[in-house]
DNA sequence: CTGTAATTTTCGTACTTGTGAAGATATAAA
DNA sequence: TTTATATCTTCACAAGTACGAAAATTACAG
């Protein structure tokens, strides 16, 4: 089988990774530093199992890796730059549609961008 | 509700377009200019309908256009630097899984990084 | 043991995919 | 015109996959 069918596979699965909400948030929360399961339900208003489950799918596919510390679970970016490469993606919503207007693409962008955690 | 929600599920839904092997190979074919629906299913080895299919999904989230001649389709990229932002997106399957190794992801990315489009 | 933190399991629902057949539409041939 | 052919799209359905919520389970600290 030709290596770029393989390749699209796998690249396919990365993108299905993100393909979800929840999961590019908690990738972008991540950018800052490591955080633990009930810091990052807070943050974004999830109830803890569904964080749990997100992290333990990208922890499958080695996107975040775990560190506990007594009963804090803290998890953090295995590669960073990918939170940069989401951020790039955010290029492709201008002028898409007009559920989200350009302001709030910027909004996003520079609060994503961003190497502190200001909310 | 807060803006960064809102532009995060935007993005995922571009993520979800991307999730599947055959969509990433037909934009990559795409960036070399407009083709035909013929010319991809040979080029892909896939049927006619399963490419019609993935390219009307895609045309219906603005990502590529069509014009017609004739009895032919041609499909081109709406934003062409989409293709890019995928060729970079392969930087995170480096050392991933041992069933695509390094070397066959510098192919794939030869080749889709390149303006032509030798096969 | 008690309480807190996080994970795992389970299950019903909804979406996605792939395939084959049928439906449009445009060109070409008879 | 009528008929055939090429190109592409749409429909219908089975099989697979992802999602979300709740309950059960593990792990650990005091």
């Amino acid at each position: 089988m030709p290596s770029r069918i393989r390749v699209a596979r796998e690249l396919a699965d990365i993108f299905k990774l993100m393909a979800h909400p929840d999961r590019i948030r908690l990738i972008e929360e991540l950018r800052s530093g490591e955080k633990d399961v009930n810091t990052l339900a807070e943050l974004l208003g999830l109830a803890a199992p569904r964080v749990s489950q997100h992290l333990s799918l990208l922890r499958a596919h080695r996107l975040v890796a775990e560190r506990r510390d007594g009963r804090h679970h803290f998890y953090q970016l295995v590669q960073p730059e990918i939170a940069d490469w989401i951020v790039d993606g955010l290029a492709f919503l201008e002028g898409r549609t007009r559920a989200v207007p350009e302001s709030e693409i910027d909004v996003a962008r520079r609060l994503w961008s961003a190497s502190g955690s200001e909310h």
